[in-house]
DNA sequence: TTAGATGCAAATAGTTTGCATTTGT
DNA sequence: ACAAATGCAAACTATTTGCATCTAA
């Protein structure tokens, strides 16, 4: 399996040492194609949807190892057993989560740059992503009624 | 069951609409006594611990009301099927995660205040909490060889 | 008094495992 | 060639559900 065309997730996978198979380099199609923010559950289904003879336990093993390569991170939406995997573009994401609704809103800049920076410098680590989650409520819920509505 | 001390959070739970039982009374106590970081097992075990006849279901349900009212948020420190719950004290929590040794370095200040504000005015919102992860080595893995030490 | 919360135990669902086989490099 | 990764299916574990009972307000 030599492509020619190399997307930079998966060059990252390679450039790590790890092997670029047919199975991961799906998952990663299954990440991309749904748009940033997937519960463990659609990404089964699309995987399987993609190539129904990947296994289950590939994929597992394939979001484990993204995140620890900071491809991807778990994170909860909706309290819920099933984690959303959100994908982190440039090692970074950021989200407003709405308690009531539980609707994503999501924004581009954080400002976080000299903080990462000064993190760095004052205890010694070498950070390489981070994720922001705001928790509150968006705009329809604010001027709600404060019924429970989920 | 009528205490002369409430704690803020136990007040925060009433200030809400819901009933200060003894059940979800346990289970803040277990989070508040484990240090601000705590799996759902450990949780459940400390719970257990204080008070044996208090059931699994309800020690979920009261993390799920928690989540909501944004007195703690689950995360992933290290990928399993378990989330940690972290306390969030003033509706925010930061933290740095080594994605190698799965070391949690909690850090106070981020500032965020005025990004906060920005976003409230900007999109209508109306924010009451933030998490904010950082990942990557901490200063003993960035100097350990490139290894796989879990 | 009574809506809301609980405990139980069974049902679900999500994730991991061990291992023989296959595959990327 | 061979270490690494896979697929399978069974084993596990965590979480949720339904319901009769209890309890905080």
């Amino acid at each position: 399996m030599s492509e020619d065309h190399i997307s930079p997730r998966a060059q990252r996978l390679r450039d790590s040492g790890h092997k670029l198979t047919h199975a991961r380099l799906t998952v990663l199609d299954a990440l991309e194609g749904g748009g940033g923010h997937m519960t463990s559950t659609e990404i089964l289904e699309q995987v399987e949807a993609l190539d129904a003879t990947i296994g289950r336990a590939s994929v597992f093993r394939a979001l484990d190892l993204f995140t620890r390569l900071s491809i991807v991170r778990p994170t909860y939406i909706h309290s819920s057993v099933t984690p959303t995997y959100v994908l982190m573009p440039d090692g970074h994401h950021h989200h407003i989560i709405c308690t009531q609704c539980s609707r994503v809103i999501e924004f581009e800049d954080c400002g976080l740059g000299s903080l990462t920076q000064t993190l760095e410098d004052r205890l010694g680590v070498r950070l390489t992503g981070h994720l922001l989650e705001f928790y509150g409520l968006c705009a329809d819920c604010r001027d709600a009624p404060p019924e429970d509505q989920d």
